[in-house]
RNA sequence: GUCCCCUUCGUCUAGUGGUUAGGACACCGGGUUUUCAUCCCGGCAACGGGGGUUCAAUUCCCCCAGGGGAUGCCA
């Protein structure tokens, strides 16, 4: 193989992971920051992730901003923030650096062009004055031009045939042009795909002649990833299916510079419910909204990991660091996967009732505060509160952002109850009254800390009245926090402060009471 | 249209030339329970079709069908 032209290649010495292998694995994640990171990428730079660390090779980020109209740094930083809240590190990078920088492609600029004219000079491509339109494309080649693909189907081939020297001097002069690759006109191009196996093409089936180097003088993906993933020593590229098309021509300029190709791997794509490639019209997908809904990130990676991919068999529940031990290329699937929201948000409820109790306070923190239950940060008080009542409501969350309406009676006196909501199904308005004035005043004896003791007393209470205990409890739990549903009670109110549930309880008496009398 | 890829329960998957084809989510039923959850137990449910190869194919080969992707001076 051939060294890389950037210096600092590194060559792997010790490693006994990898004895079959001399060299390190070079991995890489090239998003173009032109939207927002979704489940796709993540996915993509996931399997990367993985993969690197699996076999103690290096992870690279590399931004592609080659697309100049759609970069923005708005989605440069959405894709550290991204990576950051997921966990993810590369060992080189834009912000980390690395000897094979620079990380980023516009900073790169002379190099494409540097390439893109040497493959011009090696006869391997040429110059291209057709305008930027499709106007281009629909004209109709000369009839007896053996060159030309069949119609419908890519480039014409229009500039292929001008003489070199001719088409120099038209560029050195200035007219406007983009640079294309020959593309073979006959034979084959194929490649072992790493998990796919071999895919050939014939040369008349690739896409007749793409262009390497845009107008404005940026390279294309086609070039630019195969130019940087040489130069910076990418051993393996793994990327979504919907790549493989272009996979012969990479191949073929890769033979153009006479390099060797690193490996490819192309994973399986995700898709949405309807089969269709994983898009906003399927919910969210941006990683940003999973992120603000109150997904763990640990449980969006554990579940999009399995996308496509399996680990141990008869375990479910992995972390990233199980992942990158346990990941392997043979255990990915060769059929894309549907995306289910439903499986991951039972993977997040899983996790949630795994984390610590304190560190679901500082998990549910800010969603308290964006409801304006707590400040931000909360104050002393109100984070003991917090920590008081999350082992009431960990295993009744299904997103963080479930934690406001479910502690929202410990931050806020609720509006007393409408009549309707303190009946139990089978008492009228005196009846329930009763029920909780009775309620209350056993309340008022009992220490709620004490869940035993004070269920033990409610039920002996309800007994004697001759109604069940849920009938008993009912009304009092929907006085003291509003709702119907709750966490458990008496530790609810314990929490909350005896004294706080007692005055709800008799403001909810207090209307029961007149509901009575009203309808007496 | 052309080219390429794919095909195990509804979904994510395990798996083997001979298995009662396993697990998870969802769903249904039951249990625990103070509402809601959690938790526990049980159930439903799959090898796309057709040809081969073989004593034996879900597994190996071919064809078909279906699905997806590509066909940009976007990546």
């Amino acid at each position: 193989m051939n060294l890389p032209d950037a210096g600092g290649y590194t060559w792997f010495t010790t490693p006994y992971r990898s004895r079959r292998n001399t060299m390190k694995a070079r991995v890489r994640y090239a998003p173009s920051p032109t939207g927002l990171q979704h489940i796709g990428s993540v996915r993509t730079a996931l399997f990367n992730y993985l993969y690197a660390r699996s076999v103690g090779g290096t992870f690279i980020l590399r931004l592609e901003d080659t697309d100049r109209t759609r970069s923005d740094d708005i989605y440069v930083k959405n894709l550290y923030d991204t990576f950051r809240w997921l966990g993810f590190y590369w060992d080189e990078g834009p912000d980390t650096g690395g000897a094979s920088g620079p990380y980023i492609q516009s900073e790169r600029f002379a190099l494409y062009r540097e390439h893109a004219e040497k493959l011009v000079d090696m006869g391997k491509a040429y110059y291209c004055f057709c305008a930027d339109d499709k106007s281009a494309k629909k004209e109709e080649p000369a009839d007896e031009d053996e060159t030309a693909p069949p119609a419908g189907f890519g480039y014409p081939r229009t500039c292929r045939n001008i003489d070199a020297a001719e088409a120099k001097r038209r560029a050195s002069a200035g007219e406007p042009h983009v640079i294309r690759l020959k593309i073979p006109l006959d034979g084959v191009t194929g490649f072992d795909d790493l998990l796919l196996g071999h895919i050939e093409w014939k040369n008349a089936d690739v896409n007749p002649d793409p262009v390497l180097l845009k107008s404005d003088g940026f390279p294309t993906y086609h070039l630019a990833n195969v130019v940087d993933d040489h130069l910076m020593g990418i051993t393996h590229v793994m990327r979504a299916q919907e790549w493989i098309p272009s996979a012969p021509l990479h191949i073929i300029m890769y033979d153009a510079f006479g390099w060797e190709p690193p490996k490819l791997c192309h994973l399986p794509m995700v898709l949405g419910q309807d089969g269709h490639k994983l898009s906003k019209r399927h919910g969210a997908t941006a990683v940003d909204e999973f992120r603000k809904k109150g997904y763990l990130e640990a449980a969006l990676i554990n579940y999009v990991a399995m996308l496509g991919c399996s680990y141990e068999d008869g375990r479910d529940i992995f972390s990233l660091d199980d992942l990158s031990r346990l990941f392997t290329i043979e255990h990915i699937n060769k059929a894309p996967a549907v995306f289910d929201y439903v499986k991951l948000e039972w993977f997040n409820g899983q996790y949630i009732r795994m984390l610590p109790d304190a560190e679901l306070v500082s998990r549910i923190a800010p969603f308290m505060a964006d409801a304006a239950l707590v400040a931000s940060p909360p104050t002393a008080a109100q984070s003991a509160l917090l920590l008081a009542a999350a082992p009431l409501v960990k295993e009744r969350l299904k997103y963080l952002s479930d934690a406001p309406e479910a502690l929202r009676f410990l931050f806020a006196e609720p509006a007393v109850p409408p009549v309707a909501e303190l009946l139990p199904k089978k008492l009228d308005a005196a009846g329930a009254a009763r029920a909780l004035e009775a309620a209350l005043e056993l309340l008022a004896t009992i220490d709620p800390s004490d869940h035993d003791a004070s269920e033990a007393a409610f039920r002996a209470r309800a007994e004697e009245l001759g109604i069940k205990l849920g009938d008993l409890l009912m009304p009092l739990r929907v006085a003291v926090t509003g709702t119907k549903v709750s966490p458990p009670l008496f530790q609810s109110i314990a929490v909350l402060g005896k004294a706080t549930a007692l005055a709800r309880g008799q403001k909810a008496v207090a209307v029961l009471r007149a509901a009575a009398d009203g309808s007496a």
